[in-house]
RNA sequence: GCGGGCGUGGCGGAACUGGCAGACGCACUGGAUUUAGGUUCCAGCGAUGCAAAUCAUGGGGGUUCAAAUCCCCCCGCCCGCACCA
């Protein structure tokens, strides 16, 4: 029995492929499809969930094309990046080089999967050509008043001498030094997105093609809400404290006002006050993440000022510093409401301040009610509010806002829980900021002329702190203003710089310019985005600003880049563990003759948790290794099959293996058929046996239900389909006359559905089937709708919801014949016992429901 | 903490707009073929039960002729939280 030869036939395929140029896109007449995959961080070698991701990415690619569209499907590298500077440090490797050896690793990988890329569109992030774009677009926004920079607050390590990324601080340290991270203040250039924030939030309604989760996720992100900003008196001083809040209207039950510890205010008080220094570096060495603070215990230092209560100068409260007040998001400062907020309660509750309820809910009597460990959120009616009292929470917020206006004491605004791109990099694998810094001049926008800035090739690694700036030469320049002396800016920009506009680069990635408007018009938007959710905001975020800054710079008309977004799962497996605690990798672990599992020397392992794949888990498998042996159909085809791509996916080698025999079942059933096939294109005579009417009816309904399919992303349920069909023409009744035919329409409908899957395969079947041409130019096929739809339908028979039998009825029966022949059912009669139905619900063509009092 | 999501046999999953729960596969069991292993082929495979039947979609409640699907409460797990990409 012959076995697929796949390492012949793939390679055969392949290069078939690029001799033909068959993936080459240009523009042209016919309709385009722009399908994209996020492009891969080099790190090494290709990972199991970039293929999961590309394999997703090819067949949506290859499916287009089939169905005639004009396909752009690119890929590149996004090449700068934090693990390329590691890389150095640990191993002594210039980042350029690891990161080139790395491509060139990675992209002979994709070349084996036979992806169907445009390979002339190939690009490197890193590469001059590439960034002198983004350091004009940089000098743009600047002109356009759409980047600055400001101070902001940032993790330093103070032996590394750098900036850490939040996940580089554990437990308050810095990941590699140990040492006990500071915050620091640095001076960062970022990107005005918030100028486009409600641009951003209503544009989510028209992304009719993204996800509803990410669509909510952004929406969050952007956090828009009404409220209002206060002022609030100190007392004995002249000064206010400005807080924002979104329920103005619970202003009578405040209790405390809390500053953020980087408040203006706190930090000035703090100059005089030890205590509270100290309380703020201790809030300081939680770090910048919002996860970490949120999480923190919540805690306050009291300051000796009191606020004056802007509706009652009568009433003060208390004015604290506390560590979960941040002060990028409204004003740094808040009053709390404890009887109104869950978290001002328990801040009250912990440091004894009064929790005043000024909001009743329905029903409640206002001389009974009180809060006891849950605030009351909701609407109700205001009281204790003086002149809001009676009023809805809605009504009460109108009020209340009209109220400080008039007196000058605040007014209603929005805010937003979106900030700026910080967009400044202390590190040396980045893209250089185009500027320069002049001590009499200022800051001077590098002149285009003088574009790129390339990155300095002799740098070190050896000492802490950010190798460009310590370089000996490179930021010495003179003033292109003045003429004086001058230095380069030192930063870096954030690598999702260069991931913000890639996708138009692509539409003419040899372009002199950034792209070329023509291309980029005729291309964009992307029609198919693909990519993990984990980039559901921030990615995802920074490219549809990016494209709006562009819009606004002339470069491009177009709002949204992405009109099909897809965010599939990732790749999971199985941890192993040593007796001693280490981690092993799948292929060190073995079942001894009693079926436990054990490593090399035969100890014991124990079986983990199911995780993302990852290197320091060693729950990895090797790709060469699964291509070596089941070859890159076989992967393209478990990976589709085992999961809805949506969702996450384990990886076993039980999987791949049953894979692997379907696709010599497969294979078999082409290269050794049951009947002697007829010749290509003979057609199929017009009268055949009603048992070659059930095969062919499989075979166009298979064509109908794995369209749907992959119109809607549900590759594993079309695999399925497939799978079924091979079935039914594994189960080909032969001896009937037009067997052969029949047996050839569905072979060839097999060889055209499993193409977006597995090209290799398909091109081997579509030949060996007696074609010349090429699988990867034929069209899609079309179902025959007279074979669509069966004659007969199985219809369901419930008694009270129950099912209790089946009848097999002509297709939309009367409902009057559907409930004479459930009614006759002998298990439905016995039921009845001669009385009378109290009715029958009929749904056509599938259900008919007999309802029996049950007195 | 906040935001988002998920939960169906031993396992991955299927089930359209509320209409036959378990398609398709993995694993397993029995049988046939094979020198052996593997392959291949046939049959079985949610639970209880001889059967009739009953019970089953994380748990509890509700709406409905009918609920995996809609509503409320709870539990568990996963992802994101702004300098990883």
């Amino acid at each position: 029995m012959s076995r697929y030869n796949f390492r012949e036939s793939e390679q055969k395929w392949q290069r078939v492929w690029r001799e033909r140029g068959s993936f080459a896109a240009h523009t042209a007449a016919r309709p385009k499809y722009y399908v994209l995959e996020m492009f891969p961080y080099p790190s090494g070698k290709l990972h199991v969930g970039h293929v999961r991701n590309y394999t997703m990415g090819d067949l949506v690619a290859r499916y287009r094309r089939a169905q005639g569209f004009n396909v752009l499907h690119p890929m590149g590298w996004d090449a700068f990046g934090l693990p390329a500077e590691n890389a150095a440090i640990a191993g002594n490797v210039h980042p350029a080089l690891w990161t080139r050896d790395n491509i060139s690793t990675m992209r002979g990988q994709l070349q084996r999967m036979g992806f169907a890329y445009d390979w002339s569109r190939e690009i490197a992030t890193c590469h001059p050509e590439y960034y002198r774009h983004e350091q004009k677009m940089f000098l743009d926004f600047l002109k356009a008043g759409l980047a600055y920079r400001k101070e902001s607050w940032v993790n330093w390590d103070p032996v590394e001498h750098t900036v850490l990324a939040n996940e580089q601080v554990i437990d308050g340290r810095g990941w590699r030094s140990g040492a006990l991270v500071e915050k620091r203040l640095l001076a960062q250039w970022n990107l005005r997105i918030t100028a486009f924030s409600d641009e951003l939030l209503a544009a989510l309604e028209t992304l009719d093609r993204w996800p509803e989760r990410v669509r909510l996720m952004q929406e969050k992100w952007i956090g828009r809400s009404e409220g209002a900003r206060v002022l609030f008196g100190v007392a004995g001083r002249d000064e206010a404290i400005e807080v924002f809040t979104t329920r103005p209207d619970t202003l009578y039950g405040a209790s405390f006002l809390a500053l953020s510890p980087h408040h203006p205010l706190a930090q000035r008080l703090a100059e005089r006050d030890p205590a509270l220094a100290e309380f703020i570096a201790e809030c300081d060495r939680l770090g910048t993440s919002e996860a970490v603070i949120e999480a923190a215990e919540k805690r306050g230092y009291r300051t000796p000022l009191e606020a004056v209560h802007p509706l009652d100068p009568a009433r003060r409260v208390p004015v604290y510093v506390a560590n979960f007040v941040l002060m990028e998001y409204g004003t740094g400062a808040i009053f709390g409401c404890p009887a109104h907020d869950q978290r001002d309660l328990e801040f009250a509750r912990k440091y004894a301040l009064p929790v005043i309820p000024v909001v009743l809910p329905p029903g409640a009597d206002p001389a009974t009610f009180e809060i006891g460990d849950t605030a009351f959120v909701d609407d109700g009616t205001l009281y204790n509010s003086d002149f809001m009292n009676g009023l809805s929470v809605p009504k009460a917020k109108r009020a209340v806002g009209e109220r400080l206006e008039q007196s000058g004491r605040g007014e209603r605004t929005i805010a937003y829980r979106l900030r700026d791109w910080g967009v400044s990099r202390q590190r040396y694998w980045g893209c250089p900021i185009p500027v320069i810094h002049c001590a009499r001049c200022g800051i001077v926008p590098v002149p285009e002329a003088q574009l790129p800035v390339e990155l300095p090739q002799d740098v070190s690694f050896d000492a802490p702190g950010n190798p460009l700036a310590r370089h000996p030469t490179w930021k010495h320049v003179a003033c292109p203003a003045c003429g004086g002396a001058a230095e380069r800016e030192t930063d870096t920009f954030d690598t999702f710089f260069e991931s913000s506009w890639y996708f138009l680069r692509f539409c003419s990635a040899r372009a002199a310019t950034a792209f070329d408007r023509a291309a980029a018009e005729y291309w964009m938007p992307v029609d198919q985005y693909i990519g993990g959710v984990e980039h559901a905001v921030l990615h995802l975020l920074y490219s549809r600003f990016f494209t709006r800054a562009l819009k606004r710079c002339g470069y491009i008309d177009l709002d949204e880049p992405f009109a099909g977004l897809f965010t599939q799962g990732m790749v999971l497996h199985q941890t192993y563990q040593s007796e001693n605690g280490e981690w092993l990798f799948p292929e060190e672990v073995q079942e001894d003759a009693t079926g436990r599992l054990v490593d090399g020397e035969g100890r014991r392992v124990t079986i983990g948790r199911l995780e993302k794949m990852s290197k320091s888990k060693k729950n990895v498998v090797d790709l060469d290794a699964i291509v070596d042996t089941y070859g890159a159909d076989t992967a393209r085809l478990y990976l589709l099959s085992d999961s809805p791509p949506e969702r996450d996916l384990e990886w076993t080698a039980a999987g791949i293996d049953g894979t692997w025999r379907y696709v010599n079942r497969l294979w078999r059933l082409v290269s050794e058929p049951a009947v002697p096939l007829p010749p290509v294109g003979r057609a199929i005579p017009p009268a055949v046996p009603a048992e070659i009417v059930v095969v062919r009816r499989a075979t166009h309904k298979t064509i109908a239900a794995v369209t749907d399919d992959l119109e809607k992303f549900h590759f594993n349920r079309a695999v399925a389909r497939i799978r079924e069909l091979t079935n039914a023409l594994e189960d080909m009744p032969v001896d009937e006359p037009a067997a052969a035919d029949a047996l050839r329409e569905g072979l060839e409908v097999a060889a055209r559905l499993i193409g977006p899957m597995m090209p290799h395969l398909a091109e081997e079947m579509w030949q060996e089937l007696g074609h010349t041409t090429l699988l990867v130019d034929e069209p899609w096929p079309k179902p025959d709708p007279q074979l669509v739809q069966d004659e007969t339908v199985t219809i369901a028979v419930q008694v009270n919801g129950k099912l209790r039998g089946t009848i097999d009825l002509p297709r939309d029966a009367a409902n009057s014949e559907v409930r004479e022949a459930a009614l006759a059912l002998p298990q439905v009669a016995r039921m009845l016992a001669g009385k009378a139905p109290e009715n029958v619900i009929v749904v056509q063509n599938r259900v008919a429901n007999v309802v029996i009092g049950r007195a």
